[in-house]
DNA sequence: AAGATTGTGTGACATAGATCACCTCCATTT
DNA sequence: AAATGGAGGTGATCTATGTCACACAATCTT
């Protein structure tokens, strides 16, 4: 159950096999079947969530009931709302299974005593953040600057398996155009090249 | 020449006088007149750099010559292509003073000493980098699925003093419009409320 | 098996925002 | 004082994308 989490800690970091011993001690495994939320909005989110297998997506709703997808959590990914956890305030974002998923979560005071028991955890969530922040810069500044089917283009190049794994009106969710727009945007594209 | 970074460190963590003592020999204080550059594409981005007082913005240009606004960098903020100061790539971003400004750099060898040196420094960037996550997610997903004048009036009231210290032409393109969409947007505000 | 639900495609039209062209207003330089 | 360049406003179009409506297939559900 454990089998990612600690490949992707010692990619990494180094720790010592009691330090990630103890860190186990820490979560909690918990199965989440797909259609299944992990977390839904106006709740508060107590749990940051690694991913071990399976797949969700985290997303918003607006005013006119539009779903906007923020993240696609993948096997070896963190979810959860930062912002809620870290505050305790409700959060806007709900959390959904798109598979039959296997997940590790973590409260906030077990992880604050990881943290401050283990610094080379520390250290670890600093690395990953800061990962986590170059990408979501680069997919800030592909939305701002790129039309729609460059948007797609990339995300079918940066995550190659995503299309057979999940339905294309989340895509266009993630992309931030509408269903039907991706539909003509995939037709065009096939006959165009 | 530290106050600010003083003041900010001291928000986040706890530390001694000598560990930020330590801390001030590994910044390199720099002024940065008006319209020069921090950085400029191409280049490797050597420092990461925390605004003591000023403005900077860092953006990149695209292939059409357009200019797109990743952040606007104040006083208290770091600024610097995180991806290029990590692994040594060229970057793609511009970085250039808005204001006459006052910069504290730290190059890579010298951030990853004081990172090693000082853990409550591991800790200030692990929670600096996780509130720039939060930020940037939310404007993501603000510019994915609002309207161009709202993603305007949030600008306005997150950075109530921007509109009075940046041109009009660089606020949209941070919000990711043409400067000629920003000018009507703003006469059809002010008419219609 | 019948009906409901979900995912996708596509036509007709509406609209936000881009593009291009030109103009004015200021501040800076010479 | 004239000249230059940057900033911003505005009209006339053009275009990408959204909206609404309907069709159809593939699954789920009862």
């Amino acid at each position: 159950m454990f089998e990612i989490l600690h490949k992707k800690v010692n990619e990494t970091i180094t720790i010592t096999d009691e330090e990630f011993a103890y860190a186990k001690t820490l979560f909690v495994p918990k199965k989440l079947r797909k259609k299944r939320f992990l977390l839904e909005d106006g709740e508060v989110c107590m749990y940051t969530t690694f991913v071990e297998k399976g797949l969700l997506r985290s997303f918003t709703i607006d005013d006119k009931g539009n779903e906007h997808i923020l993240q696609f959590g993948m096997q070896g990914w963190w979810v959860g709302d930062l912002y809620s956890f870290l505050t305790g305030e409700a959060s806007e974002y709900n959390i959904e299974a798109l598979e039959d998923s296997e997940l590790l979560l973590i409260t906030k005071p077990s992880w604050n005593l990881l943290l401050d028991e283990v610094p080379a955890f520390e250290r670890y969530f600093r690395i990953l953040i800061q990962n986590n922040l170059i990408a979501t810069q680069r997919r800030l500044m592909c939305t701002i600057s790129a039309t729609a089917e460059e948007r797609y283009s990339k995300l079918l190049k940066d995550f190659p398996d995503i299309s057979q794994r999940v339905p294309q009106h989340m895509i266009a969710s993630y992309i931030g155009v509408t269903r039907e727009t991706l539909s003509r945007l995939r037709s065009q594209m096939i006959s165009g090249n």
